[in-house]
DNA sequence: ATGAAAGCGCTAACAA
DNA sequence: TTGTTAGCGCTTTCAT
């Protein structure tokens, strides 16, 4: 057997360029602020005027305006706004720490947070400009974006100061830790959602609870470990915290298999970040022969497809990372239209699911 | 304990506007292309021209335009560029199938991918916009954008629509399987892939390879599959072909088990075409006690962090997601500067790594 | 409450 | 080989 003869091709053409290209009756491309302004009566001052709410129009002209924007399907040209100077709609994100060096977190968070905030910003007719992990600084300087989004930011990333020479909003999805450059932020309680899982995994009969999570000085991994580690002492329990560079599951079954199988403290219950975590602890579980739930919990913080198994679900808080997406959208666009950054962070409310992964029967 | 008074905020103050923003003695933002023909003491035509390439300028001038541009590092304005007709820069990028609805497939490999191709184009001047998997023909028809790369496309995306009325380039990752839209693709050559994942694991004294992978019509199930279906029946073998809605590793692990266990035929090896379900399909064989490499065999197509565990580490294969990314962006540039489409697909090689899920004694 | 007109930075005819 | 000039679509003073 051969490889045939290699994969069947897509139909390849020449460009389709010459298709229905300049057709003579059809405007070309999208309708303009003349062609709306023509449609209603007005001017294009009025236009704009209405469109962007400089409020100080008649309400009869503002319903004309807008019925005829609509009808059109109208929505302003990106570059001129932008040429014109005011704000394009153009905002960047880059999910921090996520370079092409196979430093690879949580994906499927990650994936689902991008779909959430692009979604979120095409509904309100902007866009998002995807950015690597690494940039260098005149790249990014080099930007026409009204501002950016920054995911699980460290706070000593480059665009934190390109945006900041630039006098630009920026929202971040959990706190930066270190600078001091002002951002809005958007994020979980995660001092709450851990306790809630602590609470649970105790009142199952969990007495020793560990976590595992990412060796990023990132916010939520500092929130959950300072929460679990005033409840532990609270119990005069040791704290038992395995911190990972890589969040891969084979990481996580290394580190799990480790704490289960020395001398002491054995935990008898993880709560980790992360869904790749959680399958490898449940990988680590199978090997050493441990039944989950009743012999080891498992809770983890995310809640993806994965969790969801019908063989094998696991707990899970569902962080919602489509909807922490969408609000940094919204949050950044409120700045953008001079709002001023609200003095404390937003919250996108969790919620703990029980499933069989910490279904024990009590002792 | 309680959660203390909420997580702790990062700093936040008022908007940054008032810093150093209007600074008298400083032109405002990027050098404009007059500063440029000044600086080279010629007119902005001729900078214009001598940076497009449009050849008809003394390469004294040309020389002299080109430094005063570097020192200024002096970029065009996206948004000028734009209005003035010409490719700003911006393309668009969608990952196909990947709606809200938690469809989440292989996202490591979906991460990387994004992470090389922005990569690329921020490197080349131009900027990649995200597009969540669903997006209504509205928005996207009023996105400024020169071109658009779809990853994995059935066919039948709407994008694909857009901008063939647009008479703008699409590149895809993998063939489009329906429609007749003309594309350029970049891809990995699966089914030498494939042959040579079979002919490995028939060379370590694998008989009955199964096939897991996804129930989307794309390209590189259809490749592996009609792949493996020629190989097993050049060896009378009946193909064994589970295909999942869901890549998650919860399912992978339902489909291994269920075929693991039933009465014939049974595999003794699989080969999946996602991270994900080899981690599945690992979880399987330690419930079910079968021993990896010895009584079950394993391969990925995609070799990422999770393959490379040091406890279990899993033979894979590398489809190089971070440059199929990188020559897509590459690709449409060319077709975007006018080059006609290559006439075949663009392959991105693949390499396969040998690890212990494959590495058996032969009997 | 509405409109006229001046750019924003660039490209591309067209002139020279 | 080089320069002049007219827009591209929009926002925004400034008049009316």
């Amino acid at each position: 057997v051969t490889a045939a003869e290699g994969p069947q091709y897509g139909i390849l053409v020449p460009p389709v360029s010459s298709q229905n290209r300049e057709s003579p009756l059809t405007s070309r491309g999208a309708p303009t602020i003349n062609e709306v302004a023509a449609l209603a009566g007005v001017s294009l001052t009025t236009v704009s005027h209405v469109l962007n709410g400089k409020g100080r129009n008649s309400d009869a002209t503002r319903a004309r305006v807008i019925a005829a924007a609509e009808r059109l399907g109208y929505s302003a040209n990106i570059h001129a706004r932008g040429l014109a100077g005011s704000p394009a709609g153009l905002i960047a994100i880059q999910i921090s720490g996520h370079s092409t060096e196979k430093f690879l977190p949580a994906s499927a968070y990650y994936l689902e947070l991008l779909n959430g905030a692009s979604s979120a910003a095409l509904d309100k007719g902007m866009a998002l400009i995807a950015l690597p992990g690494s940039a260098e600084r005149g790249a990014l300087a080099r930007l026409p974006v009204d501002g950016a989004i920054v995911v699980d930011p460290q706070g000593d990333e480059t665009i934190l100061d390109v945006m900041r020479d630039r006098g630009a909003p920026v929202v971040t999805t959990g706190r930066p830790l270190v600078g001091d450059y002002a951002v809005s932020t958007v994020d979980n309680d995660h001092p709450t959602a851990t306790l809630e899982v602590l609470e649970h995994l105790a009142s199952v009969g969990y007495e020793r609870p560990a976590i595992i999570t990412s060796a990023r000085r990132v916010s939520y991994a500092e929130d959950v470990i300072r929460t679990y580690r005033r409840w532990m002492a609270a119990r005069s329990c040791p704290p038992i915290v395995a911190r990972l560079k890589y969040l891969t599951a084979g990481a996580a079954e290394s580190a799990a298999r480790r704490l289960l199988t020395r001398k002491s403290p054995v935990p008898d219950s993880f709560f980790v970040t992360t869904d790749n975590l959680a399958i490898g602890v449940a990988m680590a579980a199978r090997s050493l022969g441990r039944d989950i739930p009743s012999s080891l919990g498992l809770v983890s913080l995310g809640d993806t497809a994965a969790m969801q198994s019908p063989t094998s679900p696991i707990t899970a808080v569902d962080i919602g990372p489509s909807r922490v997406g969408k609000e940094s959208v919204h949050l950044l666009l409120r700045r953008l239209s001079g709002e001023p950054p609200p003095d404390q962070a937003l919250y996108v409310p969790t919620m703990l699911h029980l499933r069989r992964s910490t279904r024990r029967s009590r002792d």
